[in-house]
DNA sequence: CATTTTTATTAACCTAGGTTAATGCACGCT
DNA sequence: AGCGTGCATTAACCTAGGTTAATAAAAATG
């Protein structure tokens, strides 16, 4: 369960006959946004291909990264899903992405229907908690070169497809301040 | 959702036949240990009372606190659970504490029979991934002030039950910053 | 009740990272 | 091709927080 057979989940999800009928395809292109902060998206995205970014704008102005979601994965918004409030924060896709939406609704329904489906979600929410395990020990622990190695090192491929100022904005430093990390190490 | 219903919570967990079986009431004292970093613990801790603190050690020798479980709640190290990996954290006793504890697997078990059981807990990992994106949020976006506000705004009775130390270890900043920042807003 | 052991505060100094600004590159665009 | 926009680097300066150490108050501990 270290890694998570994301091929596997959307197979079984996509295949699913509700889903089937009521996810839409949808073909985003680079610089688009799946939401935005501040809007309601109850929805669900399967993400069969392409990189997007969550990000949070702050009152100062600041833009700092909560994540990447690379490939193929399943995202959304938590608190709009469940509590029906605001997105705290946007998806922007840094690549040309290709997903099925459908409301999240209808997800916890058929999870309550399906018991194999269920088990399946179950295990991607324990997957996605041990990865927030992992984001919170590197934010609260590791400094900010600790945590750029750190970064490298499991994402080795996905280094090259971000911006440095990107690569800062996840850290919780500048680019600035990245660039001369880098200095630093090299 | 905002809030979690614990009594509820425990009460039905704590109800279930299986739980009333292997269940194994425990009663610590401030200081002990429900499991520490470095070994594997496989079970599931259901708090009735108490105030625990969840803590990394660094290699630096330094220590850092991912979390407080306080009064009522659900824990236990997901990774050992899991994975059956050494936790990487360490519970620690801050008051007397009053636990039922059994193994995760049971738990799991039960999951998949008792559907409605499997909802309880279903919204449980829900709520506590709420809680970890404003976690997450906190260390990203704020500042050490900013964030000693907010952990004082949303706890207010906690602070009074922690040392300042731990709270500085919870921000991720040192007790003498920590002053620093009170006699800044004083 | 006296004695260690923790905790909180403050001061002096240090360092990593933030800020602003200038420069040179590498693109995507018409 | 030529233009503009965004990206990466570097420098100079500033600031929040880290470090060490001294002091005093408050808890545990016997």
């Amino acid at each position: 369960m270290d890694k998570f057979d994301f091929d596997q989940f959307l197979t079984r999800v996509l295949q699913h006959p509700t889903f089937e009928q009521c996810g839409v395809e949808l073909h985003y292109k680079k610089g688009d946004h799946l939401f935005s902060q501040g809007e309601v998206c109850r929805d669900v995205f399967c993400m069969r291909s392409g990189l997007v970014k969550f990000y949070f704008n702050t009152l100062e102005g600041k833009e700092w990264i909560k994540s990447f979601i690379v490939d193929k994965g399943v995202l959304g918004s938590r608190s709009s899903q469940l509590l029906e409030m605001a997105s705290p924060f946007s998806a922007l896709c840094l690549e040309d992405t290709e997903v099925v939406r459908f409301p999240y609704k209808r997800f916890e329904e058929v999870c309550f229907e399906d018991l194999e489906l269920a088990r399946t979600i179950f295990q991607f929410s324990q997957w996605l908690g041990l990865k927030k395990e992992l984001r919170e020990y590197q934010l609260l622990c590791l400094s900010a070169e600790e945590g750029y190695q750190a970064f490298v090192d499991a994402n080795p491929t996905l280094v090259d497809r971000l911006t440095q100022i990107d690569i800062a904005r996840y850290l919780g430093i500048t680019p600035i301040a990245l660039s001369r990390i880098k200095k630093r190490l090299a």
